[in-house]
DNA sequence: ATCATCCATCACCTCAGCTGATAGAGAAGA
DNA sequence: TCTTCTCTATCAGCTGAGGTGATGGATGAT
């Protein structure tokens, strides 16, 4: 049982695997040979096995031995990450970053600076969560996470520190069968009044107000997904992010929907930002995060911050 | 350095954790309360970290903490793991279960026997290896595999174990754009000869002898799924596992050619084996296996053995 | 045959981790 | 408030696992 191997002795014996002699391995870990010899005789005493074969002049390693070998190498390179967890912690980077992202919140855009962070923080342990609208900046405020990639409406509240990425282009659009597309002219509040509005809401206020509603007619969508069944479905209309919506305008599934007098028309855009509290500071990690992204978007806006 | 981390720190750790207690800790493992809280106190001391907050009656893990719980865990289901390999290999489990397979055998029908065997030997590494017509049967030769999946020609060899498990019937096809499509009937030898065939070979005797070859124009290919692309391409006929073509016989990509007198149409069949040199007996797991097949498949031909 | 290097075994020594006792503190209940 | 139970930290003393160096027998190269 766990309670008698330890890791000195799978150590021993990768480095006598490694380089192929107990006298050699000792050397390699300042022991007298004497010591490899028995911490090998008592791992194989208590494992029940044999994982050398001695009738050479040096040990060749049986078949169950170069199996256990490859095991041993496992458990030390977890050992390994422990060790690493517990050093990056006292240089000041988290155990572990949480990120929250909203459903409307493309990854694509983050990839690359996600990919850099694991090369700079190999150890790090990072947590992604989705939770509906406005689930990140509540995963915030509950420190459930340190990080929200969020759509924040509508302005930055006082208590996040909110660095704008990216703009985030909404398009009504409808399904070719749905009613609305086949007018042959833009709709206009009326024709939108008669037609079922399909709207992604906050799962914690689901009658709560939602971006861009027109009509009295809304479906409320929790789940990005299921939403986007019932548009292509031709149940309804909604608006769209842009990036989300391309490849289904592309091949004619979805049209966009032109509307008359639209009252979300002068802000049919939203920001993507990256927001944390204020009032706690980010570990060396969420900090280079930050930073790359910052480096990777440059937005015009200089609203981070203030 | 590893060389001071002992997996019995992260048992007690982890032991911890879960109890919610030094003390409890203390009684599940049988030791002393303080022999507990020396083993925190020096974990913490080597690693640089605080693992507890101990402010309160009872000890609360610190974020670091819950972190490095979590790492710990890994590391002690890996030795655990470790363990269980060489347990195993007490038992007469075999280290490492190496399966070779040919590219014309289906894995649909092995899948419920492969997958049953993970559940009896649950720490049993398996490696699969495909290497090309015969490469099966010449890793057995080789010692790099105990059991291979194969179509064996003409008969079982003298060295060979061999349990036949399903027919494997082969249909000469080719795409719907062939000229031999086109005929409108049969095609004779005559016809044929002025194709060219697509003909899976053997990687080690490209120039060798491959089953069912009819004109002299062959290509020869290692690669199942670079000859399919050929062949849908319409750059000639093959013959073809009829497991393999179903599919693209059902939606019409391919169709099946008929050939008169054809010299293959009274061996239009081959047979799957499970075959183990007969000279190296299985271990365990491999024994298992075999067992499992024969019970799942109970071939009438009582070939097996002879 | 000689030499260098190998691993196994032995007797002895050291110190990490064990024990039980003690002190101070928290939490719950009367 | 007091009592009781339970908690963790620290201490002094003890034990045995794993370290050392020496020795013996064997292998492999020259």
């Amino acid at each position: 049982m766990i309670g008698s191997l330890t890791l000195d002795q799978l150590r021993v014996l990768v480095t006598i695997a490694d380089l192929g002699s107990f006298s050699a391995a000792g050397r390699q870990l300042q022991r007298a040979q004497s010591a490899i010899s028995q911490t090998v005789a008592t791992l194989e005493g208590i494992q029940g096995v044999r994982l050398f074969d001695r009738s050479g002049h040096r040990p060749r390693l049986t078949e169950v031995g170069r199996a256990l070998v490859g095991q041993a190498r496992l458990v030390l390179a977890s050992a390994g990450r422990f060790e690493a967890l517990a050093a990056g912690t006292r240089e000041g980077i988290e155990p572990e970053l949480a990120v929250a992202i909203d459903p409307l919140v493309p990854t694509a855009p983050l990839i690359e600076s996600l990919r850099a962070l694991r090369n700079v923080f190999p150890n790090l342990p990072v947590s992604f969560s989705t939770e509906g609208l406005r689930g990140a900046e509540r995963r915030l405020r509950r420190g459930e996470a340190a990080l929200a990639f969020c759509l924040l409406l509508p302005v930055v509240p006082e208590d996040l520190v909110a660095l704008p990425l990216v703009g985030a282009r909404l398009l009504p659009v409808v399904s070719p069968t749905h009613p609305l597309a086949q007018l042959g002219r833009a709709a206009t509040l009326a024709d939108i009044e008669e037609h079922v509005q399909l709207v992604l809401s906050d799962p914690a206020a689901p009658e709560g107000a939602s971006y861009g509603i027109i009509g009295s007619k809304a479906w409320r969508f929790v789940d990005l997904g299921r939403r986007l069944d019932f548009l292509l479905a031709g149940l309804g209309w909604c608006r769209m992010p842009e990036n989300l919506v391309a490849p289904f305008l592309d091949d004619g599934r979805l049209l966009r929907l032109r509307i008359d007098d639209d009252p979300a028309a002068s802000a049919n855009s939203l920001t993507l930002y990256a927001a944390h509290m204020r009032d706690r500071p980010l570990g060396r990690a969420g900090r280079w995060l930050l930073d790359d992204l910052k480096t990777r978007f440059e937005m015009p806006l200089s609203a981070y911050g203030s």
